[in-house]
DNA sequence: ATTTTTGTTATAATGCTTTTAGAACAGAAT
DNA sequence: ATTCTGTTCTAAAAGCATTATAACAAAAAT
């Protein structure tokens, strides 16, 4: 599982590991049922801690994204046929400020919209 | 300046002022050439650090949003009439993993650009 | 059935970030 | 000449991120 960490990056370790492993689910390299690795051998794997790891898997569980099952493991659940109202005023919260950020740097309705596009088409067909 | 702080977010106090001071340049309600509020009368007004407020500014300034001239004040600069390629592969690195999420969250390709969209619209015609 | 592996929990220590506080400085603005 | 400005310094408190050990009980593997 490619999975690369950079641990002088001001992005906490926690964040990376459940960023790519959104990634790796968004891309279907990680399917619905799968188990993720056990959070020993990951982080030996990753040469992090092992609650580092634990720490990530909590996050995609409040998220809704895996199932962490206790004394057994993590398992990716599937993903809405339809997307929550929930989940959707959450994105809509988190994106906001970072619309308001490309306005300010001068990027277009349209280059905003393909950044947008380009970016779904490289999560969904790659 | 309609600015609202919540001490007890998550989101730390100085990148929510970052935040909203980008919106609301985003929304021209402040425009090139205007002058922030002193770094001690703005920190007055949130009932926050002078120094918090110092560091969103220096954020803002890095971000080349800003210009803090010493012993003077805060301006804003002009929107760059086109966007910088630095600027667009950063928003870009920024936005990839909130696309991520929101394919997982079972969000449509169509859905997610209306959500971009109506957050462009929101941050440009209001 | 026994051993191994699993997530959980607890304690502890370290370093970094965030926030606040107070004070002093020198240049700009009034 | 006075006030206001951003800058710099020291200091402290609180919280977060990360690592390290260790022990526990249940699931999985043998």
């Amino acid at each position: 599982m490619h999975i690369q960490i950079e641990p002088a990056s001001d992005i906490p370790i926690y964040t990376q590991l459940a960023n790519q492993l959104i990634a790796l689910i968004a891309k279907k390299e990680l399917k619905p049922n799968d188990t993720l690795p056990s959070v020993r051998s990951l982080a030996a794997d990753l040469g992090v801690n092992m609650h580092t790891v634990n720490k990530a898997y909590h996050e995609l569980q409040q998220k809704g994204i895996i199932s962490v099952i206790p004394k057994s493991g993590a398992v990716i659940n599937p993903i809405p046929e339809v997307s929550s109202e929930s989940s959707r005023d959450r994105m809509r919260e988190t994106l906001h400020p970072l619309i308001a950020e490309s306005i300010v740097y001068g990027m277009s309705r349209d280059e905003i919209l393909s950044l947008a596009s380009s970016l779904i088409s490289e999560l969904t067909e790659e």
